[in-house]
DNA sequence: ACTGGCGGGACACCCCGTTCCT
DNA sequence: AGGAACGGGGTGTCCCGCCAGT
């Protein structure tokens, strides 16, 4: 039945039942039928909002690359707190949680999408690429806070533990990686670049 | 891209057509349809060959595991040889080739593949898990070799070194990384654990 | 947003607005919203004013069986003066110029609108009927005046003489059909009836 | 279930459940998929023969104009045979039978279908125009023969004969007229022309 | 009283995996 | 082996009727 009453947000509740959808259904679910019945609105409601049914997954994948800017920016407020090792590995348990897996999937099984989010910039998968750029600029920090060593690469770091923690979410089917094995693997990469015990 | 497999065969022409298929326009275009148009049989030789489109799927993910086998074996007869970094990188650069690249993006989306290659065993992404676990191999021959420090973590190492790798081709769109960027990640990676300037 | 001012009859605002599409588009093209769109309404005051669509549909149809029976009356008030073969070509003119002609054409898709229009009667398309009832009760006249034969069947005239003004009008994707090919046809049909050069 | 059979004469089958459907339940019933469900073929076997579905109304359409065309033959061929009104009755009452009427109604309704059946001609109904066409054709032979007087104007008694015998079918919504109510309107149109009791 | 956003249904067109007769 | 056909599903689009607001 109609309710008379505009939405509030409906891009946002449309994107959150994308998510609902994915998590729930995996990504070969996602198509614009079964987004806008679990947002529970009409069907002609997405178009309202996106051009396409392929704009809306890139929105999608924008929401994953947004939240990767903000788990980088509190990295980044990081910097000389905790330890490295912790730092770096709680920022990949945020970074690549069974949403950003998922959201990194359909990226990668998509590329043509990327096309969509940048026109005119080099090529680059959306969320890694932003991921490894957030990882580079703290090692950086942390670099010129002296917690790492001035003769470690920071961009090749951050390449090396966005990879590697992309590797262990995605490579273990029925669930997340637990903590200690993160932590493990961050600590197997960095301990080279670390100036002391951090 | 010559397999080394006779083409004779209806099965090898049409996984080599999927292969072709899936690097010329993505995973999002492999279908049933496109795969006998490149291989210009008709409709119905697919299913002679193959009992699904999923196991067809299964076998085109299926060749690269092998031929991440044949690398793996290759790399465990590098041990003492060169360097690591070097043994390592030229690993990586095969592993992660376009095609490799392609098949591991076919994986990551359909994950349930998975369950078709492995029957009781854990849950594991097939390309990857393997890729690690003769990377690992190779990686606890070098250390018994003595080129690998005692303490290091060959599990954690072969993790991260394949992970980073795979991070390193997929995150460029337009084309693979060069040597010199797989070089430089690797001996960042690897040179807490080297023993020596290897 | 609400003027709070009330519209000058809503109703025949819709109604006109119908008939501009009508005679634009179409009657393919008449829907509700083209009809609010066309007068530049809310969508919402349609069914304010009619309970359905089909309702407005059955009105604007009436409109021209309303305006059939004021030229019939016209043509009834001229039996006796000018000719016979004038006043049937002048209220043919009438009957299907450009809004007539596309509102029968409505009429015939819609035939269900017939049962709206008349309640217990027998089936007949509204505005035909209606064109022929008045032709024949003219004729009838003419008949009584004496410049009809006596042994001439006005009803069937009339059927003839309708049926063909409407093929004439509706022959013509491009425009009406001129007077002279009107003149020429009715003469056609009644010059057996008329007693003498009327 | 897939046959595998090829289907004889599949546009065939297609357009003989248009009609089906047509008579049934109307022309607003006629739908892509109403088509081959009665057609209990699959959906995609109408876009295989048309490009378009307004490309098979066209052709649909098209059926009747070529009915019409072979009743025109059938009719030249009974010049001097028979009389006049029981001919063009005849050819009345094939022309317009149910089938017949509902496709004028389709094509009167769906104007623009006109244009994809003629190309640069001049503009005209389909059906209607070919009949008007056929029937001056005959009334010339008769013309010819001298049983129609050579003062008559065949293209006008065309249209009007056509005209009137459109009108007396659609007029009738619950059936076709009967044989003897054509007789009479066709008489009263014709007898001026005649030469003699034909 | 009028507005305009929304729900829900249907439609045309398209594509996919699959079957099976020729 | 070839290829026509099938059934299911998906997208984008339209349309009608409803109704909470203003």
């Amino acid at each position: 039945m109609p309710t008379g009453v505009a939405l509030q947000d409906g891009r946002g509740r449309l994107l959150a039942a994308g998510e609902r959808v994915l998590l729930r259904d995996g990504p070969a679910a996602l198509t614009s039928r079964s987004v806008t019945d679990e947002a529970d609105v009409a069907k002609g409601l997405l178009h309202r909002y996106f051009s396409d049914f392929d704009e809306f997954l890139t929105a999608l994948v924008q929401t994953q690359t947004e939240a990767v800017e903000v788990i980088s920016t509190d990295l980044l407020g990081r910097v000389g707190s905790g330890t490295v090792v912790g730092n770096v590995s709680m920022a990949l348990s945020r970074i690549f949680d069974a949403r950003g897996l998922a959201l990194v999937r359909l990226a990668l099984f998509r590329l043509d999408l990327a096309t969509r989010l940048r026109s005119e910039d080099e090529p680059a998968i959306p969320i890694l690429a932003n991921a490894v750029a957030g990882m580079e600029e703290y090692l950086t920090g942390e670099q010129r806070a002296g917690r790492i060593k001035v003769d470690a690469a920071p961009f090749r770091l951050a390449q090396a533990v966005i990879g590697t923690g992309h590797l262990l979410s995605a490579g273990e089917l029925g669930g997340l990686p637990d903590k200690s094995a993160i932590d493990e693997v961050v600590e197997a990469i960095l301990v080279a670049a670390l100036n002391g015990p951090y």
